[in-house]
DNA sequence: TAACTATATTGCAATATTACGATAAATATA
DNA sequence: TATATTTATCGTAATATTGCAATATAGTTA
C-alpha cells in the first residue's frame, strides 16, 4: 500500500487531483505568485525570492512543470518559465461550476 | 529533513497550499463530486461509492474536514456531510484573480 | 580553453501520505 | 440488554514528499 489508486478515478479527476496537489504546497505557491507578479515571464531570480536551496526549488519547478502549471524556456544562459494560463483556466473553471452548482442547492443541513 | 517549510511562507500562502493539498488527490476529489452531486447533504453512502475501504474513506473524509473544505455533524445513526461553500469561494476567487493577472499581461514568451 | 553563472540531477535522511485489517465507539432497534 | 449499523481510531506496511549537499550539465564570457 501507500501508493494512490489512480486506475480507479477518473481521467479528469487524476488531473485535477495532480494540479491541485502541485499547488499543495506553500513554496509553490509562492513561485506562482512571484511568476505572475512579474510583468515579463523572463525570470532567473527565483532562487532569491525564496527561503529555500537552489536544488528545492528547482525541484519544486519541475513537480508545477510535470503538472502542466507552468512551462520553460531556455533563454540564453537562463531559463524562462512562466504560468500556462489554461491550466489555471481549467481549474478555475471547474470550481466556477462547483461554485455554482452549491448556489443552487437547496437543503443545507451543516 | 522532508517536513514542509511551513514557517517561511505566509499565513495566506500555507491556508491556500492546505486547501489545494486537501483537494490533491483523486479520492477526495470524488468525494467532494458525490457530496455536491447529492441534493441533500445527508449522506452516508460515501463508502459505497468509492472503490476503497471504509477507515480509508474515513481518513480522507478527515483531511477535507482538517482543511475546512467540509463540515460533519452527527444526524442520528449516520454524519451528515457537506461541503464548505465559502472554503471553495475562497479558491475560486483566488484562481480567478490569478486568471485577471495572466489576461493583463503584455509580454509573454512561452 | 578556462573560469564563471545558472539550472538540473543524484543520493540520501527525515518526514508525510496512502491504504487497510482489526478494533473501538456511538447510536438505533429488536 | 443484546444485536446490528455506522463511523472513527489504532497500528502498520508500502510508498511518496521534502530538503539539501555534492556534483553534473550547459551556456557565456574573459
Amino acid at each position: 500500500m501507500g501508493a494512490t489508486k489512480t486506475d480507479h478515478f477518473s481521467e479528469e479527476q487524476n488531473r485535477l487531483a495532480n494540479r491541485m496537489k502541485a499547488l499543495g504546497h506553500p513554496a509553490r505557491i509562492a513561485i506562482m505568485e512571484h511568476l505572475i507578479s512579474v510583468d515579463s515571464c523572463i525570470c532567473g531570480d527565483i532562487v532569491n525570492v525564496l527561503p529555500l536551496a537552489q536544488p528545492t526549488v528547482s525541484q519544486h519547478l519541475k513537480e508545477l512543470k510535470n503538472a502542466g502549471l507552468i512551462k520553460g524556456s531556455i533563454e540564453g544562459t537562463a531559463i524562462c518559465y512562466c504560468v500556462d494560463k489554461d491550466a489555471i483556466a481549467e481549474l478555475q473553471n471547474y470550481l466556477a461550476k462547483t461554485t455554482l452548482q452549491l448556489e443552487n442547492k437547496e437543503k443545507s443541513c451543516c
